[in-house]
DNA sequence: TTGCTTGTTGTACGATCGTATAATAGACTT
DNA sequence: AAGTCTATTATACGATCGTACAACAAGCAA
């Protein structure tokens, strides 16, 4: 019995692999030391497999942002299940849950980030950007609608609510120092009533 | 009589030369490609006057991202004198210069997310952001203290305008064919006037 | 055990990176 | 007109980049 140079693993296992490896790098150093070889040295394998996995870096950073919008997805649903079935608080455990762990944290912006910067550099990757935010809208008016909001309103105050809540949690990444979780939130909550009073 | 090979410039010009060709290089291939010989060549300089002048890539694109808010700040104070004395018309002016050239452009997202990466990686940079997004808030509190806002209310409501402005304008940058500047325009102007009226 | 598939490694290549350096030559002073 | 200052160029250096490619070996089938 020998003790394996390597462990053999399943495409999806090892491509899951490198796209956590991707994440911690781009945490840690940020987007121009998103490298191959950093990439490959995280993840504890050969430079090569990104390119045998994923072609390439750009398809890897896109893989990495398609991912973490699944997760933060996933947590925003689950926020809202956990939450009953009152459909303002339901509304409002959405927006909670966006200024709590695991959401309100430097490691995704650091991964949107190097993401928005592909989106401006190659157009062929906006599309993956729209879908996610198409995603976005879409469950924020599913919400809206249950809280009583008419259909004509609904597209405007998901956009509207949207972008409150990014901007907040932009700011709470980038200085939290000025902005923490805490007041943000109450700022959003704040706001969301008002929106839903008028 | 010959011609020159080169013109000898005051270095505040060259430098200032230097800023936009680094703005041209973001806007065009992103940040990836914002290295020291891009940004000579798109200057018509040699490569070696980066360092000659800024000392390094990165505090060149610290100095275009103060440069950028200078310009920035400049076009909102410019909408604000041009809107007259009425207090709430001049709040008005200033959310929607953010929503008209110069401001959303493209151009200007490039030059923030490449910001926003060094921010991340680079500890020492994140004071320049904090004192960009000070002078934000405090230009909108004085705005809103002119529309009789009370003190305690200030700084959370300019917490929220600006979060929202921003938010909005993010995703007029970044998709453009989703969200219009219209849209983004008339989204904001009405949260801004449920925020007054509460 | 033998053979096959293919995930994985290691290396090599050319290109490009950031920076340092000495030489050059504008522009101004005297 | 001569001299000085320094902005500017051109080049060179080592490091790192993305990618390609052939050899290797882990795991499964027979």
């Amino acid at each position: 019995m020998s003790k394996p140079g390597f462990t053999r693993a399943e495409p999806d296992a090892r491509r899951q692999s490198l796209i956590e490896a991707t994440t911690r790098v781009l945490a840690r150093e940020g987007a121009s030391a998103a490298s191959v070889r950093a990439i490959a040295l995280e993840a504890g394998v050969s430079p090569g497999l990104v390119a045998h996995h994923f072609g390439g870096v750009d398809a890897l950073i896109a893989a990495t942002y398609a991912h973490v919008g699944e997760q933060v997805a996933a947590a925003l649903d689950t926020a809202v299940s956990d939450a009953g079935t009152d459909p303002r608080a339901r509304l409002m455990a959405y927006v909670a849950a966006s200024f709590a762990p695991p959401i309100a944290d430097r490691t995704l912006l650091a991964t949107w980030t190097a993401f928005w910067g592909l989106v401006i550099a190659r157009g062929e990757i906006a599309a993956l950007h729209d879908a996610q935010y198409a995603r976005y809208r879409d469950e924020l008016e599913t919400l809206l609608a249950a809280c009583g909001l008419p259909p004509a309103a609904r597209r405007r105050a998901a956009i509207a609510i949207a972008a409150l809540v990014d901007g907040l949690w932009l700011e709470l990444c980038l200085s939290p120092a000025v902005l923490d979780a805490r007041e943000a939130h109450a700022i959003a909550e704040a706001q969301i009533t008002a929106l839903l009073a008028a």
